[in-house]
Order: structure tokens, then sequence, then C-alpha cells
DNA sequence: CACCTAATTAGATTACTATCTAATTAGGTT
DNA sequence: AACCTAATTAGATAGTAATCTAATTAGGTG
């Protein structure tokens, strides 16, 4: 299950029109102009709404005459709802996956290929991938006085004070009477 | 019940950044900051994101020193997922079909004329009868400790324990780090 | 008390959604 | 073929929602 199918349906779902179209279903299956007529909309709006549903698969017509009658998918309805009870477990690992090429690609461009960082990402999301991947050479447990983080950050950046402090801010490390020491994982803002 | 709260937990759940947050609590609790981070977002938006989320009762929040640690409600999640399967069928008129007078009757048949219960029903209707009687009593939307819970059950019996855990098994209440509240009674096995 | 960190609120901006009217399409009937 | 009915599409509009930055609040800590 992807995600966007997921919140494409619950998005879909989330309108009283829609709502209130599935509940007069649950009966049995009705032509757009009944359903525009019970819920006061023109048939257009109708038309509307009932292709949203249609592209999330909870219903499906059938022509008669030249009356078409709409009907509700009830099992695709109880899959998807129950969906968002399922999604979690295994799927963060999924994304995990995926980000690592998209992670690596962000390396290759801000570190030169001797191992020195060029700039400090501005975005966000690209400076976290940056400090992580710095930080990942560091020891836990392990206590380092701060002349040591700075020699050891000066490897890839002069600016190891700019670096040191983006580190605590994100939750890499923390420091205590100027001893730093790495964060568990769980901890890093990324 | 009602449509729109049905409606409003749909439409919350409509966003991409909310799903991503309760797939990502279902591993733990976590505190705004990290959300901010993993999602690439900045805390205000995960605080709207978050209210959002605790409006309509998913996740709740607990404060360890200055952090606030979010967690999510399994249960209304799925409580809530699972109220589309049920709406528009004749099923949820027909729920409320239990007969008043049936009621009284075993209210009169479990309770002595001072009020207090004799024995807790072996049958599970009767059970859930005598369960609501005093859950009645309660008021909506309060928050009693553990401690309040207990002296309210013992004025009917003295096993508040097991009366306290049917609550809870049964849906009139929840309870979320030792406080306990009173659920809808939409929620109610009754 | 002064300061810090985390979270929330306010205000602005941008993007999306629901709805209508009017025009068009698709099938069926005479 | 001409006409009818039901449904869809197009285009416009008003309302809602997501997001940011900046300012503020709420607890903790020295």
């Amino acid at each position: 299950m992807q995600i966007d199918r997921l919140v494409a349906f619950h998005k879909t779902l989330g309108d009283q029109n829609r709502i209130q179209i599935i509940s007069m279903l649950r009966h049995g299956p009705l032509h757009g102009q009944a359903i525009a007529g019970k819920l006061g909309l023109t048939p257009a709006t109708v038309s509307y709404h009932v292709t949203r549903l249609r592209e999330i698969d909870v219903i499906y017509q059938r022509r008669d005459k030249n009356t078409i009658y709409f009907h509700l998918n009830e099992k695709k309805l109880a899959y998807m709802a129950e969906a968002i009870l399922r999604i979690g477990g295994d799927d963060a690992m999924n994304k995990q996956q995926v980000d690592w090429t998209e992670k690596q690609k962000v390396i290759r461009n801000f570190f030169s290929k001797d191992g020195r960082l060029q700039t400090i990402p501005a975005q966000r999301k690209k400076k976290l991938i940056i400090l992580e991947h710095m930080v990942d050479r560091l020891e836990f447990g392990k206590k380092y006085p701060e002349k040591d983080i700075n020699a050891f950050i000066k490897q890839f950046h002069d600016d190891y004070a700019t670096i040191r402090r983006e580190w605590i801010m994100c939750h890499f490390m923390q420091r205590n009477d100027g001893i730093y020491e790495l964060n568990p994982k769980e901890m890093w803002l990324i």
C-alpha cells in the first residue's frame, strides 16, 4: 500500500456529501438524479463527487437504458478503511530504504572527492543529511573534550563552531561541562 | 455517530504529513522537533498538524520536562476508521433497540434498594446494562484520576478493579497515563 | 529572577476544493 | 434522422487548507 493512495482515500471521504452518498448506496444502487435530489445538489456536482469516489474505487456503475446506477463496492471500502490500522509497521523500513539513494546524492553534492564539506546546506533537510554523515564516524558512548571535537570537525570544514552547534541543536550530541557525547540515534532529528 | 465527526475524521486523515505522523507514532511517542525533522517541516507546521490530529482524538500528549511527547490513541483510531463501515445500514438504528423496561428489570435484580451492586452478572448483556447504569453518573469530558474512579465505584461494589477493567474493555471509558475519561456513547458496547 | 528550550499562536501567502451555470457527449426512442 | 434524457466536462468563483516567518507562551534550570 502506497501512502498516497491511503491519503487520497481519506481525502475523498473527508466530505459530507460523499459520505452521504456512501451511506445512501448502502441501501442499494441509485442513479445520479436521485442522488442529486436527495442531497439538494445539481447533477453536475453529483457527477463530480461520484468521479472522486470512483477514483478511489469504492463505487462502480452499471448502465440500464440511459440511466446509470451507482453501486457501492463494500469490499474495497472495508479494505481501505482498515488500511490506516496497518501502516507504520514495516512501512517505515521501506521509506528508509528509498531515502538512502537520496541521501547519497546530497552527500556527493556537498562533499568534494577528498571528503571536505564545500558549504553547509541552507535547506534544513539537506543540512541534516550532511550533519548525520559527519557525526557517523564518532563513537557512541565515548566522551569527547571540546578540542577533540573541534579537531574532528576541521577534517571536514573550517567552521567547526557552526557544525558543533548544529549537532547540539539537532540532537546528534549533547554537551555536559564542556564534554561532548553522542546521543542515541532515536534522538537525532533525522 | 454524527456524520460530521466522521467527515472531520477523514478530512483530517486526508493529508500526507498527518498520515506520516500516525505512521511514525505507531513505533512509539515522539516530540515535536523530532517530527519536524523527520518530515522536513517547521515546528509551527507540525504544531498545526498535531492540533488537527488531537481534535479528532487520535493522538494525545504527555509532558516530560519541557518536551511534549505525542502518543497515538490506537483504540480511537481503530474505532473511527471502521465507522464508515457501519453508517447507512439499518444496523445503526437497531443497535439502540435494547428495551428500557428490560434494562430496568435487570437493574432491579442486581442492585439492592440501597443502591449497591450485589454481584456482577455473568451474562454479557446484563453485565453491559449494569456497567452502563453505573457509568451514567460520571461526567462526559471530565478527567478522573484512578483513585477517584476507585472511590466512585466503591459506592456500588467493593471489587472496583474488575468494574474499572470492564469499563475499559467495553469502551465506556478510556485510560491515558492513569487518567480516566468517558468515551462518547457511540463507542459503548451497548 | 533571568535565561533557555520547546511549543503554540498570529498573520500572510499560496494552493486546492466544492459548487454553480452553460455547453457537450452518450445512448435510447419514435 | 430528429429528439429526448441523463451524465459529463469546461470555466468561473468563493471558500478552505497548508505552510511559512515572526512573535508569544509555558515550563525548566542555573
